[in-house]
DNA sequence: TTAAAATTAAGTATTTATACTTAGTTTTGT
DNA sequence: ACAAAACTAAGTATAAATACTTAATTTTAA
């Protein structure tokens, strides 16, 4: 029985990759490719795949999204996230887009076919580094989050001007407000005061908190 | 004439991705690959490639150490270093270390292989969006670097403590004083006069010169 | 053309960070 | 056992960040 994969990921070398470790496998093939997300939900629909295999950071829409949306829509489909970072963030908002499974773009090619046959014939997996953060995410009754997390990048309950935009990408790059400034050549009070707009906006405490939100709504 | 390329990346998937996309191209061979910098040192005495394509982050050395030495003993071998990142530090470096190009993992199939070929017949190849990075910085005055920053990360200038790397790792988090007083149990002034140390050991101005200083000396 | 939104920069106040030092206590190395 | 190093926490001082507001000017949208 053929399983047939789709690949969503933006950097040609790493879809390349990918089916290069494929090539040799029998009962596997790679039917199609997308670069972002929105041309992965559309060869999905039209190809109807066994698996997908999600880059979790990509244009148009990011890879959780994209699971979400599969998950939702195109049941039949089992979904692989690829990261490369061992993120417990991501790994949470995966399982909780309804990811079957999550894995490392640094995996062995052994751990790779594992993963992916798994997730083919209806398991789970997870790389093995993950699950104690499963374990403790669910263990502090962070489960009831369903899908919420995914859909706020979307429509954010804020809006941030040209100006404010510009500032945060300093402030994100630890710039202090004299720096600002001169970067962007206006006063110091003035960069003071945008920066407590944004502050108020993304409701953030202070820079930690700024910079996780800023993150969260995929403002960088 | 035969371009023989070593490839020198951690990840399987971007190596086999890279060797996918010559894999078509009469002229150029992929001979030989490492996974880790002194790997990568290793394979290149032994095969005397004509191009070295290396990662700019792998374990045991990173990428600018690898170019700063194949520079120095391999004068031969041109190296086109590769990076996930648009990053004018990361450039600045390469440039210093004696590297003859500088792509993203995300550059099309044809700026690629314009690049290699390029270095490959002795020109310099950098990504257009870096060029501008590359004269700012050469007009400031930053050029008498030579090979300087690339060492550092082996032999430091001075020593953390214990506690030192502790409270590094929590401001790198942009945890306050505050914060890092609970979570070590020590009071709100213990922990200024270990940030303050910090900083002065780190030679650093404030959080954002920590912060790079950290990634540079990779303390992180 | 006009109104609304954004940008700018000042005011005053509190909190936090940085700067630098001193000194007692605890831990580690010889 | 003792000396050195590290850790701890206080002192005083300056600078920067945060908090919140007001208001004039510029830019943008209707």
């Amino acid at each position: 029985m053929m399983i047939n994969v789709v690949l969503a990921d933006d950097h040609v070398l790493v879809r390349d990759g990918i089916k290069a470790l494929l090539e040799d496998q029998t009962g596997i093939a790679v039917i199609d490719e997308a670069s972002n997300g929105k041309e992965a939900l559309e060869v999905i629909s039209k190809n109807k795949p066994h698996v997908l295999i999600v880059d979790i950071r990509m244009p148009e829409m990011n890879g959780i999204e994209v699971v979400a949306e599969v998950t939702k829509n195109h049941k039949e489909v089992k979904t692989l996230v690829l990261s490369m970072h061992d993120s417990e963030e991501y790994v949470v908002q995966s399982i909780h887009a309804g990811a079957d499974g999550y894995l490392l773009k640094g995996a062995s090619k052994k751990e790779f076919l594992k993963a992916l046959n798994k997730v083919a014939n209806g398991g789970k997996y997870f790389t093995g580094d993950v699950s104690s953060i499963i374990m403790n995410n669910f263990v502090n009754g962070n489960t009831t989050k369903v899908a919420k997390t995914v859909k706020e990048p979307l429509v954010l309950p804020f809006k941030l001007t040209k100006r404010e935009k510009q500032i945060l990408i300093l402030v994100l790059e630890l710039k202090n407000n004299k720096d600002i400034a001169d970067e962007l050549k206006i006063s110091k009070r003035t960069a003071e005061v945008h920066r407590f707009n944004l502050m108020k906006k993304l409701v953030a405490k202070n820079l930690q908190e700024l910079t996780s939100k800023a993150k969260e709504y995929q403002l960088i």
